[in-house]
DNA sequence: CGGACCATGTAAGCGGTTACATGATTCT
DNA sequence: AGAATCATGTAACCGCTTACATGGTCCG
Protein backbone atom coordinates (compact mmCIF):
# COMPACT_ATOMS: atom_id res chain seq x y z
CA UNK A 1 0.00 0.00 0.00
CA UNK A 2 2.52 2.24 -0.68
CA UNK A 3 1.44 5.97 -2.20
CA UNK A 4 3.65 6.37 -5.03
CA UNK A 5 5.85 9.53 -3.57
CA UNK A 6 9.17 8.37 -3.18
CA UNK A 7 12.03 10.02 -2.23
CA UNK A 8 13.41 9.72 -5.78
CA UNK A 9 17.05 10.63 -5.13
CA UNK A 10 18.02 8.70 -2.50
CA UNK A 11 21.22 7.51 -2.78
CA UNK A 12 21.29 4.62 -6.02
CA UNK A 13 24.09 2.88 -5.11
CA UNK A 14 27.48 4.91 -6.07
CA UNK A 15 26.58 6.27 -9.64
CA UNK A 16 30.06 7.44 -9.57
CA UNK A 17 30.43 7.36 -13.88
CA UNK A 18 28.18 10.63 -13.38
CA UNK A 19 30.15 12.17 -10.50
CA UNK A 20 33.33 11.56 -12.82
CA UNK A 21 31.47 13.15 -15.78
CA UNK A 22 30.19 16.10 -13.90
CA UNK A 23 34.14 16.24 -11.87
CA UNK A 24 35.39 16.59 -15.65
CA UNK A 25 33.15 19.19 -17.22
CA UNK A 26 33.87 21.35 -13.71
CA UNK A 27 37.39 21.83 -15.41
CA UNK A 28 35.93 23.07 -19.14
CA UNK A 29 32.90 21.89 -21.24
CA UNK A 30 33.55 18.76 -23.50
CA UNK A 31 31.90 16.68 -25.91
CA UNK A 32 31.11 13.49 -25.57
CA UNK A 33 34.14 12.35 -27.53
CA UNK A 34 36.45 14.56 -25.37
CA UNK A 35 34.92 12.59 -22.34
CA UNK A 36 35.63 9.57 -23.52
CA UNK A 37 39.49 10.66 -24.08
CA UNK A 38 39.57 12.34 -20.86
CA UNK A 39 38.99 9.44 -19.27
CA UNK A 40 42.07 7.83 -20.76
CA UNK A 41 44.80 10.44 -20.12
CA UNK A 42 42.86 11.31 -16.40
CA UNK A 43 40.48 10.52 -14.20
CA UNK A 44 39.92 7.19 -16.32
CA UNK A 45 43.12 6.03 -14.04
CA UNK A 46 40.78 6.42 -11.09
CA UNK A 47 37.79 5.59 -12.98
CA UNK A 48 37.50 3.87 -16.49
CA UNK A 49 34.60 4.55 -18.79
CA UNK A 50 33.94 2.94 -22.18
CA UNK A 51 32.02 5.25 -24.65
CA UNK A 52 29.11 3.16 -24.78
CA UNK A 53 28.32 4.16 -21.20
CA UNK A 54 29.65 8.04 -21.56
CA UNK A 55 27.22 8.89 -24.30
CA UNK A 56 24.20 7.49 -22.88
CA UNK A 57 25.07 8.83 -19.24
CA UNK A 58 25.35 12.02 -20.93
CA UNK A 59 22.39 12.12 -22.36
CA UNK A 60 20.65 10.58 -18.83
CA UNK A 61 21.97 13.97 -17.66
CA UNK A 62 20.86 16.11 -19.33
CA UNK A 63 17.51 15.00 -19.22
CA UNK A 64 18.05 15.21 -14.94
CA UNK A 65 19.08 19.14 -15.68
CA UNK A 66 22.44 18.35 -14.55
CA UNK A 67 24.22 19.45 -18.15
CA UNK A 68 23.44 21.15 -20.69
CA UNK A 69 23.82 19.88 -24.08
CA UNK A 70 25.35 22.60 -26.80
CA UNK A 71 24.96 21.36 -30.69
CA UNK A 72 27.98 22.72 -32.62
CA UNK A 73 28.67 22.21 -36.19
CA UNK A 74 31.61 20.01 -37.32
CA UNK A 75 32.63 20.43 -41.03
CA UNK A 76 30.08 21.24 -43.42
CA UNK A 77 27.24 18.18 -42.41
CA UNK A 78 28.37 17.22 -39.54
CA UNK A 79 27.48 18.27 -35.63
CA UNK A 80 28.89 17.77 -31.89
CA UNK A 81 27.25 18.12 -28.42
CA UNK A 82 29.14 19.77 -25.87
CA UNK A 83 28.23 19.36 -22.68
CA UNK A 84 28.16 22.26 -20.24
CA UNK A 85 27.57 21.70 -16.23
CA UNK A 86 24.52 23.90 -15.07
CA UNK A 87 23.94 25.12 -11.92
CA UNK A 88 22.36 22.00 -10.86
CA UNK A 89 24.62 19.94 -11.81
CA UNK A 90 27.70 21.72 -9.93
CA UNK A 91 25.16 21.67 -6.58
CA UNK A 92 24.48 18.13 -7.06
CA UNK A 93 28.18 17.56 -7.49
CA UNK A 94 28.96 19.30 -4.24
CA UNK A 95 26.47 17.73 -2.31
CA UNK A 96 28.17 14.33 -3.71
CA UNK A 97 31.31 15.19 -2.52
CA UNK A 98 30.33 15.95 0.66
CA UNK A 99 28.24 12.86 1.55
CA UNK A 100 30.20 10.47 2.99
CA UNK A 101 31.06 7.30 0.67
CA UNK A 102 29.62 3.89 1.18
CA UNK A 103 32.22 0.67 1.08
CA UNK A 104 31.50 -2.16 -0.54
CA UNK A 105 32.93 -5.47 0.71
CA UNK A 106 36.06 -7.21 -0.38
CA UNK A 107 35.40 -8.60 -3.44
CA UNK A 108 39.66 -9.14 -5.25
CA UNK A 109 39.98 -12.21 -7.48
CA UNK A 110 43.72 -11.77 -7.26
CA UNK A 111 44.03 -12.80 -3.68
CA UNK A 112 40.97 -14.92 -3.69
CA UNK A 113 43.65 -16.84 -6.29
CA UNK A 114 46.17 -16.18 -3.72
CA UNK A 115 44.61 -18.02 -1.00
CA UNK A 116 44.35 -21.32 -3.05
CA UNK A 117 47.51 -21.20 -4.70
CA UNK A 118 48.40 -24.75 -3.37
CA UNK A 119 45.53 -26.01 -5.90
CA UNK A 120 47.77 -24.62 -9.05
CA UNK A 121 50.80 -25.41 -10.22
CA UNK A 122 54.20 -23.84 -9.22
CA UNK A 123 54.68 -22.20 -12.68
CA UNK A 124 51.10 -20.82 -12.89
CA UNK A 125 51.58 -19.09 -9.74
CA UNK A 126 55.26 -17.49 -10.79
CA UNK A 127 52.97 -16.35 -13.93
CA UNK A 128 50.35 -14.94 -11.88
CA UNK A 129 52.54 -13.11 -9.77
CA UNK A 130 54.60 -11.71 -12.27
CA UNK A 131 51.66 -10.32 -14.04
CA UNK A 132 50.81 -8.89 -10.66
CA UNK A 133 53.58 -7.22 -10.81
CA UNK A 134 53.89 -5.94 -14.42
CA UNK A 135 50.24 -4.94 -13.95
CA UNK A 136 51.15 -2.42 -10.97
CA UNK A 137 54.63 -1.55 -12.47
CA UNK A 138 52.51 -0.68 -15.14
CA UNK A 139 50.00 1.40 -13.05
CA UNK A 140 52.02 3.00 -10.82
CA UNK A 141 53.99 4.55 -14.04
CA UNK A 142 50.81 6.13 -15.17
CA UNK A 143 50.13 7.34 -11.41
CA UNK A 144 53.59 8.63 -11.21
CA UNK A 145 53.19 10.00 -14.94
CA UNK A 146 49.89 12.55 -14.08
CA UNK A 147 51.86 13.28 -10.90
CA UNK A 148 54.62 14.79 -12.73
CA UNK A 149 52.33 16.97 -15.22
CA UNK A 150 50.03 17.65 -12.20
CA UNK A 151 52.82 19.13 -9.81
CA UNK A 152 54.23 21.43 -13.29
CA UNK A 153 50.78 22.31 -14.36
CA UNK A 154 51.08 20.83 -17.68
CA UNK A 155 48.62 18.49 -17.62
CA UNK A 156 45.98 19.92 -19.93
CA UNK A 157 42.90 19.19 -18.38
CA UNK A 158 44.28 20.12 -14.78
CA UNK A 159 45.77 23.46 -16.31
CA UNK A 160 42.52 24.16 -17.95
CA UNK A 161 40.78 23.41 -14.08
CA UNK A 162 43.06 25.90 -12.22
CA UNK A 163 42.38 28.77 -14.88
CA UNK A 164 38.78 28.78 -13.17
CA UNK A 165 40.84 29.44 -9.83
CA UNK A 166 42.96 32.95 -8.52
CA UNK A 167 46.20 31.35 -8.48
CA UNK A 168 46.07 31.33 -4.53
CA UNK A 169 43.85 28.74 -4.53
CA UNK A 170 46.50 26.97 -6.86
CA UNK A 171 48.20 24.80 -3.97
CA UNK A 172 45.48 23.68 -2.06
CA UNK A 173 44.00 22.35 -5.68
CA UNK A 174 46.98 20.82 -6.53
CA UNK A 175 47.85 19.21 -3.06
CA UNK A 176 44.49 17.85 -3.21
CA UNK A 177 44.95 16.39 -6.77
CA UNK A 178 48.28 15.05 -5.90
CA UNK A 179 47.38 13.35 -2.71
CA UNK A 180 44.95 11.68 -4.75
CA UNK A 181 47.66 10.05 -6.96
CA UNK A 182 49.94 9.52 -4.53
CA UNK A 183 47.76 7.24 -2.63
CA UNK A 184 47.57 5.46 -5.71
CA UNK A 185 50.90 5.11 -6.50
CA UNK A 186 51.48 3.78 -3.08
CA UNK A 187 49.05 1.30 -3.11
CA UNK A 188 50.63 -0.52 -6.09
CA UNK A 189 54.23 -0.47 -4.74
CA UNK A 190 52.62 -2.43 -2.06
CA UNK A 191 51.21 -4.77 -4.37
CA UNK A 192 54.35 -4.92 -6.50
CA UNK A 193 55.95 -5.53 -2.66
CA UNK A 194 53.13 -8.53 -1.94
CA UNK A 195 53.70 -10.25 -5.25
CA UNK A 196 57.48 -10.20 -5.07
CA UNK A 197 57.04 -11.86 -1.92
CA UNK A 198 54.78 -14.58 -3.30
CA UNK A 199 57.66 -15.32 -5.85
CA UNK A 200 60.67 -15.57 -3.17
CA UNK A 201 57.55 -17.80 -1.60
CA UNK A 202 57.81 -20.12 -4.46
CA UNK A 203 60.82 -20.61 -4.68
CA UNK A 204 61.40 -21.50 -1.29
CA UNK A 205 58.53 -23.86 -0.80
CA UNK A 206 60.21 -25.69 -4.43
CA UNK A 207 63.40 -25.56 -2.89
CA UNK A 208 61.59 -27.64 0.08
CA UNK A 209 60.47 -30.03 -2.08
CA UNK A 210 63.38 -30.42 -4.09
CA UNK A 211 65.72 -30.81 -1.20
CA UNK A 212 63.23 -33.65 -0.25
CA UNK B 1 23.39 -16.41 -40.02
CA UNK B 2 25.01 -17.96 -37.13
CA UNK B 3 25.11 -21.67 -36.97
CA UNK B 4 24.08 -21.92 -33.16
CA UNK B 5 27.25 -24.04 -32.44
CA UNK B 6 28.90 -21.54 -29.88
CA UNK B 7 32.38 -21.83 -27.96
CA UNK B 8 29.88 -22.78 -24.92
CA UNK B 9 32.44 -21.56 -21.90
CA UNK B 10 34.91 -19.49 -23.48
CA UNK B 11 35.61 -17.50 -19.72
CA UNK B 12 32.81 -15.45 -19.29
CA UNK B 13 33.91 -12.64 -17.32
CA UNK B 14 35.66 -13.81 -14.24
CA UNK B 15 32.68 -15.54 -12.24
CA UNK B 16 34.62 -15.80 -9.46
CA UNK B 17 31.56 -16.49 -6.70
CA UNK B 18 31.33 -19.63 -9.05
CA UNK B 19 35.10 -20.48 -8.33
CA UNK B 20 34.77 -18.69 -4.32
CA UNK B 21 32.28 -21.54 -3.88
CA UNK B 22 34.36 -24.42 -5.70
CA UNK B 23 37.27 -23.73 -3.14
CA UNK B 24 34.83 -23.53 -0.12
CA UNK B 25 33.59 -27.09 -1.20
CA UNK B 26 37.12 -28.36 -1.65
CA UNK B 27 37.31 -28.25 2.01
CA UNK B 28 34.29 -30.10 3.13
CA UNK B 29 30.48 -30.59 1.45
CA UNK B 30 28.32 -27.99 2.56
CA UNK B 31 24.70 -26.73 2.59
CA UNK B 32 24.15 -23.69 0.81
CA UNK B 33 23.01 -22.06 4.02
CA UNK B 34 26.54 -23.30 6.12
CA UNK B 35 28.42 -21.69 2.61
CA UNK B 36 26.60 -18.28 3.23
CA UNK B 37 28.04 -18.35 6.72
CA UNK B 38 31.33 -19.45 5.72
CA UNK B 39 31.12 -16.45 3.15
CA UNK B 40 31.02 -14.43 6.42
CA UNK B 41 34.01 -16.00 8.51
CA UNK B 42 36.11 -17.14 5.74
CA UNK B 43 36.31 -16.13 2.08
CA UNK B 44 34.26 -13.56 2.84
CA UNK B 45 36.60 -11.59 3.75
CA UNK B 46 38.02 -12.07 0.09
CA UNK B 47 35.10 -12.36 -1.73
CA UNK B 48 31.49 -11.38 -0.53
CA UNK B 49 28.59 -12.50 -1.75
CA UNK B 50 24.60 -12.99 -0.53
CA UNK B 51 22.30 -16.09 0.00
CA UNK B 52 20.03 -14.35 -2.55
CA UNK B 53 23.07 -15.14 -4.95
CA UNK B 54 24.63 -18.30 -3.29
CA UNK B 55 21.50 -20.57 -4.09
CA UNK B 56 21.29 -19.54 -7.57
CA UNK B 57 24.40 -19.98 -8.46
CA UNK B 58 24.51 -23.61 -6.63
CA UNK B 59 21.97 -24.98 -8.35
CA UNK B 60 23.24 -23.58 -11.57
CA UNK B 61 26.75 -25.41 -11.09
CA UNK B 62 25.19 -28.71 -10.24
CA UNK B 63 23.21 -28.19 -13.50
CA UNK B 64 26.22 -27.43 -15.04
CA UNK B 65 27.82 -30.71 -13.12
CA UNK B 66 30.40 -29.21 -11.02
CA UNK B 67 28.78 -29.93 -7.81
CA UNK B 68 26.37 -32.93 -6.52
CA UNK B 69 23.75 -31.79 -4.17
CA UNK B 70 22.71 -34.47 -1.61
CA UNK B 71 19.17 -34.21 -0.10
CA UNK B 72 19.46 -34.80 3.46
CA UNK B 73 16.76 -34.64 6.22
CA UNK B 74 16.46 -31.84 8.25
CA UNK B 75 14.31 -32.50 11.45
CA UNK B 76 10.73 -34.03 10.90
CA UNK B 77 9.54 -32.38 7.67
CA UNK B 78 12.63 -30.33 6.46
CA UNK B 79 15.28 -31.15 4.00
CA UNK B 80 18.83 -29.75 3.14
CA UNK B 81 20.74 -29.66 0.39
CA UNK B 82 24.74 -30.83 1.09
CA UNK B 83 26.60 -29.55 -1.99
CA UNK B 84 29.62 -31.91 -2.95
CA UNK B 85 32.17 -30.75 -5.31
CA UNK B 86 32.49 -33.53 -8.56
CA UNK B 87 35.25 -34.27 -10.44
CA UNK B 88 34.69 -32.21 -13.05
CA UNK B 89 34.10 -29.49 -10.52
CA UNK B 90 37.84 -29.86 -9.67
CA UNK B 91 38.92 -29.98 -12.67
CA UNK B 92 37.02 -26.83 -13.65
CA UNK B 93 38.74 -25.00 -10.23
CA UNK B 94 42.17 -26.18 -10.97
CA UNK B 95 41.98 -24.71 -14.54
CA UNK B 96 40.86 -21.29 -13.23
CA UNK B 97 43.63 -21.62 -10.51
CA UNK B 98 45.99 -22.59 -13.65
CA UNK B 99 44.81 -19.44 -15.68
CA UNK B 100 45.90 -15.75 -15.48
CA UNK B 101 43.33 -13.01 -14.26
CA UNK B 102 42.16 -10.30 -16.16
CA UNK B 103 42.76 -7.19 -14.69
CA UNK B 104 40.06 -4.73 -15.11
CA UNK B 105 40.43 -1.10 -14.67
CA UNK B 106 40.71 0.75 -11.90
CA UNK B 107 37.59 1.78 -10.53
CA UNK B 108 38.30 3.56 -6.94
CA UNK B 109 35.31 6.19 -5.51
CA UNK B 110 37.55 6.86 -2.72
CA UNK B 111 40.12 8.04 -4.80
CA UNK B 112 38.31 9.18 -7.18
CA UNK B 113 36.86 11.68 -4.64
CA UNK B 114 40.09 12.90 -3.51
CA UNK B 115 41.02 13.95 -6.51
CA UNK B 116 38.41 16.73 -6.05
CA UNK B 117 38.49 17.07 -2.61
CA UNK B 118 38.62 21.23 -3.39
CA UNK B 119 34.93 20.86 -3.71
CA UNK B 120 33.98 19.80 -0.49
CA UNK B 121 34.21 21.51 2.93
CA UNK B 122 36.80 20.57 5.06
CA UNK B 123 35.25 19.36 7.93
CA UNK B 124 33.37 16.63 5.30
CA UNK B 125 36.96 16.04 4.03
CA UNK B 126 37.57 15.26 7.08
CA UNK B 127 35.08 13.29 8.24
CA UNK B 128 35.30 11.00 5.10
CA UNK B 129 39.38 10.76 5.87
CA UNK B 130 38.20 9.28 9.39
CA UNK B 131 35.63 7.18 7.95
CA UNK B 132 39.08 5.69 5.47
CA UNK B 133 41.03 4.98 8.55
CA UNK B 134 37.97 3.49 10.22
CA UNK B 135 36.84 1.30 7.75
CA UNK B 136 40.40 -0.38 7.11
CA UNK B 137 41.17 -0.24 10.49
CA UNK B 138 38.01 -2.96 11.11
CA UNK B 139 38.77 -4.31 7.65
CA UNK B 140 42.44 -5.01 9.43
CA UNK B 141 41.35 -6.47 12.23
CA UNK B 142 39.41 -8.64 10.48
CA UNK B 143 42.48 -10.01 8.44
CA UNK B 144 44.69 -9.97 11.24
CA UNK B 145 42.40 -12.32 13.40
CA UNK B 146 42.26 -14.46 10.31
CA UNK B 147 45.73 -14.85 9.96
CA UNK B 148 45.94 -15.98 13.75
CA UNK B 149 43.38 -18.51 13.34
CA UNK B 150 45.02 -19.77 10.30
CA UNK B 151 48.24 -20.06 11.54
CA UNK B 152 47.25 -21.57 15.12
CA UNK B 153 45.08 -24.29 12.70
CA UNK B 154 41.87 -23.20 14.69
CA UNK B 155 40.16 -22.12 12.46
CA UNK B 156 37.51 -24.20 11.46
CA UNK B 157 37.20 -24.48 7.61
CA UNK B 158 40.70 -24.30 7.20
CA UNK B 159 41.36 -26.99 9.84
CA UNK B 160 39.44 -29.26 7.84
CA UNK B 161 40.45 -28.52 4.83
CA UNK B 162 44.17 -29.27 6.25
CA UNK B 163 42.48 -32.63 7.46
CA UNK B 164 42.65 -33.88 3.84
CA UNK B 165 46.02 -33.02 3.26
CA UNK B 166 49.22 -35.45 4.66
CA UNK B 167 50.80 -33.10 7.65
CA UNK B 168 53.72 -32.67 4.99
CA UNK B 169 51.75 -30.45 2.92
CA UNK B 170 50.40 -28.36 5.84
CA UNK B 171 53.01 -26.00 5.42
CA UNK B 172 53.14 -24.86 2.15
CA UNK B 173 49.19 -24.77 2.22
CA UNK B 174 49.21 -22.59 5.50
CA UNK B 175 51.87 -20.41 3.86
CA UNK B 176 50.10 -19.28 0.62
CA UNK B 177 46.81 -18.75 2.52
CA UNK B 178 48.70 -15.84 5.23
CA UNK B 179 50.28 -14.81 2.08
CA UNK B 180 47.00 -13.83 0.87
CA UNK B 181 45.96 -12.06 3.91
CA UNK B 182 49.08 -10.59 4.74
CA UNK B 183 48.70 -8.56 1.06
CA UNK B 184 45.26 -7.25 2.42
CA UNK B 185 46.52 -6.64 6.08
CA UNK B 186 49.40 -4.70 4.53
CA UNK B 187 46.99 -3.14 1.96
CA UNK B 188 44.62 -2.23 4.69
CA UNK B 189 47.47 -0.63 6.54
CA UNK B 190 49.03 1.12 3.30
CA UNK B 191 45.13 2.90 3.12
CA UNK B 192 45.08 3.98 6.82
CA UNK B 193 48.68 5.83 6.59
CA UNK B 194 47.63 7.50 3.18
CA UNK B 195 43.75 8.76 4.68
CA UNK B 196 46.19 10.13 8.01
CA UNK B 197 48.38 11.96 5.72
CA UNK B 198 45.12 13.58 4.20
CA UNK B 199 44.22 14.26 7.66
CA UNK B 200 47.23 16.03 8.43
CA UNK B 201 47.50 17.86 4.63
CA UNK B 202 43.72 19.30 5.43
CA UNK B 203 45.26 20.70 8.76
CA UNK B 204 48.29 22.10 6.81
CA UNK B 205 45.65 24.15 4.53
CA UNK B 206 43.16 25.22 7.15
CA UNK B 207 46.76 26.50 9.08
CA UNK B 208 47.57 28.57 6.07
CA UNK B 209 43.96 30.44 4.57
CA UNK B 210 43.31 31.06 8.85
CA UNK B 211 46.93 32.90 8.62
CA UNK B 212 45.98 34.49 5.88
C1' DC C 1 42.53 8.85 -51.85
C1' DG C 2 43.35 6.43 -47.92
C1' DG C 3 44.15 6.14 -43.12
C1' DA C 4 43.79 8.14 -38.68
C1' DC C 5 40.80 10.38 -35.99
C1' DC C 6 36.21 12.51 -34.60
C1' DA C 7 31.60 11.59 -33.36
C1' DT C 8 27.90 8.76 -31.44
C1' DG C 9 25.72 5.32 -30.52
C1' DT C 10 22.66 0.18 -30.02
C1' DA C 11 21.91 -4.40 -28.10
C1' DA C 12 22.52 -8.29 -25.41
C1' DG C 13 23.76 -9.98 -21.35
C1' DC C 14 25.93 -10.67 -16.87
C1' DG C 15 27.17 -10.25 -12.21
C1' DG C 16 25.78 -8.18 -8.30
C1' DT C 17 22.61 -5.50 -4.93
C1' DT C 18 18.45 -4.73 -2.31
C1' DA C 19 14.35 -5.75 -0.66
C1' DC C 20 11.10 -8.96 0.21
C1' DA C 21 9.28 -13.55 1.55
C1' DT C 22 8.38 -18.00 3.99
C1' DG C 23 8.57 -21.70 6.94
C1' DA C 24 10.84 -25.19 9.81
C1' DT C 25 13.86 -26.25 13.82
C1' DT C 26 16.39 -25.92 17.95
C1' DC C 27 17.27 -23.72 22.17
C1' DT C 28 16.05 -21.61 26.50
C1' DA D 1 6.08 -19.86 24.14
C1' DG D 2 9.21 -17.05 21.89
C1' DA D 3 13.78 -16.11 20.07
C1' DA D 4 17.53 -17.34 17.48
C1' DT D 5 19.00 -19.95 13.93
C1' DC D 6 18.55 -23.00 9.82
C1' DA D 7 17.02 -23.30 5.24
C1' DT D 8 15.96 -21.45 0.70
C1' DG D 9 14.64 -18.68 -2.16
C1' DT D 10 12.05 -14.65 -5.78
C1' DA D 11 11.85 -10.13 -8.15
C1' DA D 12 13.32 -5.94 -9.69
C1' DC D 13 16.82 -3.29 -10.93
C1' DC D 14 21.31 -1.28 -11.98
C1' DG D 15 25.83 -0.47 -13.43
C1' DC D 16 28.95 -2.15 -16.42
C1' DT D 17 31.03 -5.06 -20.25
C1' DT D 18 31.40 -6.67 -24.90
C1' DA D 19 30.54 -6.70 -29.35
C1' DC D 20 28.80 -4.48 -33.04
C1' DA D 21 27.70 -0.49 -36.02
C1' DT D 22 27.89 3.84 -38.87
C1' DG D 23 29.38 7.80 -40.97
C1' DG D 24 31.80 12.18 -41.19
C1' DT D 25 36.33 14.89 -41.18
C1' DC D 26 41.10 16.09 -41.45
C1' DC D 27 45.67 15.50 -43.01
C1' DG D 28 49.42 13.97 -45.74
Amino acid sequence: MSIGISQATVQNRTMSLRYALLALLTAQPMTGYDLAKAFHISVGHVWYAPDSQIYPELRRMEAAGLVDGVALPWGDKGTKTEYHVTDAGISEFVDWMNLPLRYTRERDPAHLKAAYFEWADPDAVREQLRAHVAHYEDQRRQWLEQLESIRDHTHPIFAKRLERYPSSEWPRITAFKMFAYEGLAARAEQEIAWAQRGLRLVDELAGESAAD
